[in-house]
DNA sequence: AGTATATATTTGCATATTGCAAATAAATAG
DNA sequence: CTATTTATTTGCAATATGCAAATATATACT
């Protein structure tokens, strides 16, 4: 397999099912999007609903009510900035600390298992290679972030 | 960023981002879903409808629906299979072709974009890296395919 | 202060997508 | 030649989506 974009298609598209397999673990039953949505609350909590459907790349109405779901779900709390009273701030409820933890757990094991066939070096050489990356895609303008989607379409 | 996962995670999004805006552009819209449709098609041209549903770990009739559409916009063609008259095999129409191109230029373009920040040794060590990675996922029986996900389903 | 404008979030609505179970149709086994 | 398996489609109910409009609060201007 030469083809550059082939590599990375067939990457990504196994990563989706990585993905979606540990969403779909341990009795609760969380939609891929939802658990984006719970890693990017986990990462960085208190951010404004907007703040997140951008960074995400969600429609900020569809965010919206994805979060209404899970709030119900009892997953994520919305609570006023005390800021600003137009802006609700997101967290983690225990109960999503726990769903989030636990695809947080199969991820890393299927992580494992996938490094567990590469030495030592290949990781390491994997794992630089992945920082390098994601420097260049933050770097890009073109590309890779939801901005420049809306930049291009304007 | 030194976690892992997070640097999967991170580097999944950007490149969901990538896919997203490729497979809006020229004139055609055309869903994330659809784009992966006519990449394997083009990749594989005359597989059945189970095949390339099952590579793609899309539900069948879900598939089916995806594909009655897309012939209905005229990029797929569905043929009758001549070994077996249950099964029909797929493939791209001239304007299929024309927008999985497009698609492939637009997703060539922002790559190359992406590694035009590196050095050329950089270059290779990432595609070096990316090709370890695609080898592991393939081996591993426990992520990556639609395969597992079944398995672990039951 | 008081009005106009900008920003954050939600809602209405029409459409599209999804998953499961059942229906259909053709192949294969006994 | 009937029973069973396999490939695909359809019915249906639940969800998810995107856009435009509504709501609520903040900021700017005079």
């Amino acid at each position: 397999m030469e083809n550059l974009r082939e590599m990375f298609q067939i990457m990504i598209r196994r990563f989706g099912f990585l993905d979606k397999y540990c969403c779909s673990t341990g009795g609760y039953n969380i939609s891929l999007v939802q658990s984006h949505i719970l890693y990017e609350i986990w990462r960085r909590p208190r951010q404004s609903i907007q703040t997140i459907s951008e960074t995400l790349g969600i429609e900020m109405s569809t965010f919206s009510r994805q979060i209404q779901t899970l709030v119900k779900m009892n997953l994520v709390k919305k609570s006023p900035s005390s800021d600003d009273g137009r802006v609700f701030v997101l967290s983690l409820t225990e109960e999503g600390k726990e769903v989030a933890d636990q695809i947080d757990d199969q991820m890393n094991s299927f992580l494992d298992d996938v490094f567990s066939r590469m030495s030592a070096f290949e990781k390491e050489t994997v794992i630089h290679s992945i920082k390098l990356l994601n420097a260049s895609m933050a770097q890009s303008d073109r590309c890779c972030s939801p901005v420049s989607c809306k930049q291009v379409k304007e």
